[in-house]
DNA sequence: AATTTCATGTAATTCGTTACATGATTCC
DNA sequence: GGAATCATGTAACGAATTACATGAAATT
């Protein structure tokens, strides 16, 4: 997961390992808040596989920094995790992340990644609904009838992703404008 | 957590390990699954601490089983952690597990983690805020307004929860009725 | 008799956190 | 010159997962 978001971020624009922190909290916000006991490691393990490689600065200016960008290899990888993950469809933060990098996806892949996505949610809808006949508390009880309100609201949003993604497949796809990308802030 | 969860479970009825992991999932639905890996250490780890003990059975029929029983003093670590559980409030798997027990604080502490975990969400629900308008593409624009109207609706949710447990907190308390509680299938 | 379910556990591995250690650079 | 912040890393620890190992009782 870590890797995945490392990847990503990457992608945009070469980065060192604390500016990859602050990117991190900024594109994921108050979801997922990694600390530097992780992320040094992490960045070691992808230049180890050579999913990443360092860059080394032309002039020596200002502070120390390894500044890390992706390979061909960190590409495929990136890919990789972002349409399977593990096929962890119930893990929310892992596709909160996910969702964070869609853009770098294949529209018909992302259609399939947001069905698998939904496809779990059912179940988990399911599962509540179960729960809530069964003998149980007061606060469990709101506890589970909240859990399915959410549930079904997050597959509301599932589908007004996917018809989106579908109305999108079929155009004509000229100058493809999903967003302003990374071209602020050059390095 | 898991501790927690154990003890709160002990403190219905007295259980071995695998009847914990089928109440585990009957409680907590979809949330929380646990596997054996965690769940028999952190039993040992309970025994270890004299937080449960062993009941042996006068007499010796069926399969082996370890059946555990919460003692006084797991009793106290139970509503330590279920009242504190380490301040940490927006963890939200914690928070369910947390309300799944419930019942078992007293009224004024109930109040006090709601409003806590209140806090947090509208810490979270500022952070929001702060991302969705911050540089981002239109998936993650559309992760962060998602991820503001369900923080909204788990603050109105808290909200309600606040409500009635001041309603109950003012009523004159005969006759506690919040639930039926654990006195069906007895051991 | 064979299979399923019940039941308990351990070992290897993964993944993360907190705390510590270090030092350079920039800002005041 | 001193404080803040930038920047990188390691070590100890914690908590969970998966896979493995084992075996008894119940079901078919």
């Amino acid at each position: 997961m870590l890797e995945l978001a490392v990847l990503g971020l990457l992608k945009e624009r070469s980065m060192h390992g604390y500016q990859l922190k602050k990117s991190l909290s900024e594109t994921l916000g108050p979801f997922w808040q990694v600390s530097y006991g992780a992320l040094y490691p992490a960045l070691k393990r992808l230049r180890a596989q050579g999913a990443v490689e360092e860059v080394f600065p032309k002039t020596k200016v200002g502070r120390r920094r390894n500044v890390y960008r992706l390979t061909e290899k960190g590409e495929r990888l990136f890919t990789e995790l972002l349409s399977s993950a593990g096929e962890r469809e119930q893990d929310d933060m892992g596709f909160r992340v996910r969702l964070a990098f869609f853009r770098y996806l294949k529209p018909e892949t992302r259609i399939g990644v947001l069905e698998r996505r939904r496809a779990a949610l059912y179940e988990r809808l399911a599962e509540l609904k179960q729960r809530l006949t069964a003998r149980s508390d007061g606060y469990t009880q709101s506890l589970m009838r909240h859990g399915m309100d959410s549930t079904q609201r997050d597959i509301s949003w599932l589908e007004d992703l996917i018809q989106a993604e579908r109305r999108e497949a079929k155009r004509p796809r000229r100058a493809r404008r999903t967003s302003p990308a990374g071209t602020k802030e050059g390095a």
